[in-house]
RNA sequence: GGCUAGGUAGCUCAGCAGGUUAGAGCACGUGACUCAUAAUCACGGGGUCGGGGGUUCGAGUCCCCCCCUCGCCACCA
């Protein structure tokens, strides 16, 4: 039994997110921390809301919120979203939470120790109507390249130049509109990750297993024209942790905050202490080599878009501090996923959303095409078509209906009871050969969390099952061999029973149901496969379940097509 | 513009230390079966592996050029 963390990126506050969020990050993580649990390694699994920065006091403000209560709401409104999506964290945190608050503040303590804080005197844009600093592309105006009347201030998107604010013909703010900007000076604090840069470099060129996608975009960040750069840690902001150190103030720091990118990731293990204080487990033997944590296997969970805070700004963090804490053995990163033809929209409210799904079907539908078409080598693209096909296939025909017909079969002959005690001939002999090698498939793939192939190794298993059905034929052998009938029924429902224990990392709740069926609570994973097959003696009475899945009519696809293609309601 | 990743059957994707007739699922066709959610199982048709040049006994797989998509480019997170 080994140990295992796991950290899916912590999802943004201001609203629900899309599929595409869920596929990134916090699903395979789902998938993976299942998986380990079910091969009876002790897994912490940590997830997070990210609350900080400029988005979260606008949205708090639209909302007409104090910025505290909004991310408080929205906090829980994610959280029973994920419990939809049966999401098995072990803790969903908060990064603005005392942990986090006073964890954050004695990393830039450590680092400011170890001579890796520098202050920067630098300008930027402030919005007098607004009261607060403009981060670049909350500024609006004409493009000096190409006249475009809604450029950014960091780069045009009709002519895709990258811009800098003082370009702009006529500048606005984006959250008032007002044009009563000026270029201030302002202090922050910037974390020296080019002194840390060697350090990374080997750190990055050593981890050989991971994704070409993790290490291209640490490598293309680390070595790019002048290499890594130092990065600020504080923004003007009121909505963060103050920028203190251990709670001592900072000279000129007053007023300010932690950038959203330095104290989030911290979240990861100050949600762990969150977890601790609630349970009253011990956070350190997860996170500290000096308490504990020399044996734990850390595998993180994340979109592209995260990858270069989670290969080179988190752990300059954490190297840079020269405190013993856990650094990430393996990252896992994942591509977008398009929705129809384009890209999923927060803004346009373009796609399906998370509540939206759980809406209209259950969240086996939706973990099992989302894990199954996993963005994991380029970016995959989600069609009503595919999702209709995917889950009438595989859900409902191929596992739903084997569950269906072996037990209707069973009812309708031999009753609701085990109607024979599992006897391997040539044929379950066979089969059980079959099925050995399509276990190792489906653990190796699982192992090395490739999560397409685990997903298309499983359903080949499940399709063992109806082949062998086909092939034992019980509706003719009972005509003429009542006993051989039975042998093949009751094995057949020890390899149902395998099903639930082996897709449950998969489709958790048809999992339950197949279990709840066979009137049986033994997930224990197949090792021994000989013992496991034998599970359920003659006699143990089970039940016919409802249809496991149903099918996606070309009706309701077509609704739904329409539904979502804009303007979310 | 620079950089990353990709462009393989109608669709979604595997394959890539270069090596027998390029694979899977879906869709399509034929057959079998009739226990089951008009499900299942078997067999089959279908690809000049984006284009062009090169290296090699041999290239989807390596090199060069071009075309096309997606994304990133550090003050969004």
């Amino acid at each position: 039994m080994a140990r295992h963390l796991i950290t899916s990126a912590i999802p943004y506050i201001n609203g629900i997110k899309h599929l595409g969020n869920l596929v990134g990050s916090q699903l395979p993580a789902d998938l993976y921390a299942r998986y380990l649990r079910g091969r009876g390694h002790e897994v912490m699994f940590i997830c997070a809301t990210d609350e900080h920065g400029t988005p979260a006091e606008l949205a708090a403000a639209k909302a007409g919120k104090p910025v505290a209560d909004y991310c408080a709401e929205m906090h829980d409104v994610q959280a029973a979203i994920a419990g939809g999506f049966r999401l098995s964290f072990d803790h969903f945190g908060r990064s603005s939470s005392p942990q986090n608050r006073a964890l954050t503040q004695h990393f830039a303590k450590a680092l400011a120790d170890q001579g890796l804080i520098r202050e920067v005197t630098e300008k930027q844009m402030y919005s007098v109507t607004d009261g607060r600093f403009l981060p670049d592309r909350y500024i609006e105006g004409t493009c000096p390249n190409c006249g475009f009347e809604s450029a950014r201030g960091d780069q045009c998107d009709n002519c895709t130049k990258q811009l800098d604010p003082v370009d702009l013909i006529n500048p606005r703010s984006v959250i008032s509109g007002s044009t009563d900007l000026e270029m201030r000076e302002t202090k922050h604090l910037f974390l020296r990750q080019s002194a840390m840069k060697d350090k990374l470099a080997a750190w990055i060129d050593s981890k050989t297993d991971w994704p070409v996608l993790s290490t291209s975009i640490a490598k293309k960040w680390l070595f790019d024209g002048e290499g890594l750069q130092d990065r600020g840690i504080t923004r003007d902001l009121s909505w963060g942790v103050p920028a203190q150190f251990d709670g001592a103030p900072w000279a000129g720091m007053e007023g300010k905050v932690f950038y959203v990118w330095f104290d989030a990731p911290i979240e990861y293990i100050a949600g762990t202490q969150e977890w601790a204080e609630k349970t009253g487990g011990d956070w350190a033997r997860w996170w500290r080599l000096d308490q504990g944590a020399e044996d734990v296997t850390y595998t993180q969970f994340m979109g592209k878009d995260n990858v270069p805070f989670h290969t080179l700004s988190f752990p300059s963090t954490i190297l840079g501090s020269a405190e013993p804490w856990k650094l990430v053995d393996y990252i896992k990163s994942f591509n977008y996923l398009n929705y129809d033809g384009g890209q999923f929209s927060t803004s346009r409210g373009r796609g399906v959303f998370m509540d939206q799904a759980l809406g209209i079907l259950p969240s086996d539908y939706w973990r099992w095409w989302l894990l199954s078409h996993a963005p994991e080598s380029a970016d995959a693209e989600f069609t009503w078509e595919n999702f209709q096909a995917s889950v009438n296939k595989d859900l409902a025909d191929v596992l739903g209906n084997l569950v269906s017909r072996v037990t209707k079969f069973c009812n309708s002959k031999f009753g609701t009871e085990m109607p024979a005690t599992v006897v391997l001939t040539e044929r379950e002999t066979a089969l059980m050969a079959q099925f050995r090698d399509g276990l190792a498939a489906y653990e190796k793939a699982m192992d090395e969390i490739h999560v397409r192939r685990a997903a298309e190794e499983l359903r080949a298993l499940w399709v063992l099952g109806n082949e062998y059905l086909q092939a034992a034929a019980p509706w003719s052998v009972v005509k003429t061999d009542e006993a051989a009938a039975r042998g093949i029924i009751a094995f057949a429902l020890n390899l149902i029973r395998l099903y639930a224990v082996l897709s449950r990392p998969f489709i958790p709740d048809a999992a339950q149901a197949i279990m709840t069926a066979l009137n049986c609570d033994d997930w224990t994973w197949p090792e021994d496969l000989d013992a496991a097959i034998r599970s359920l003696p003659e006699g143990h009475a089970f039940a016919v379940p409802e249809n496991l899945f149903r099918k996606i009519t070309d009706e309701e696809r077509e609704d739904w097509a329409k539904r979502f293609a804009g303007r979310r309601e």
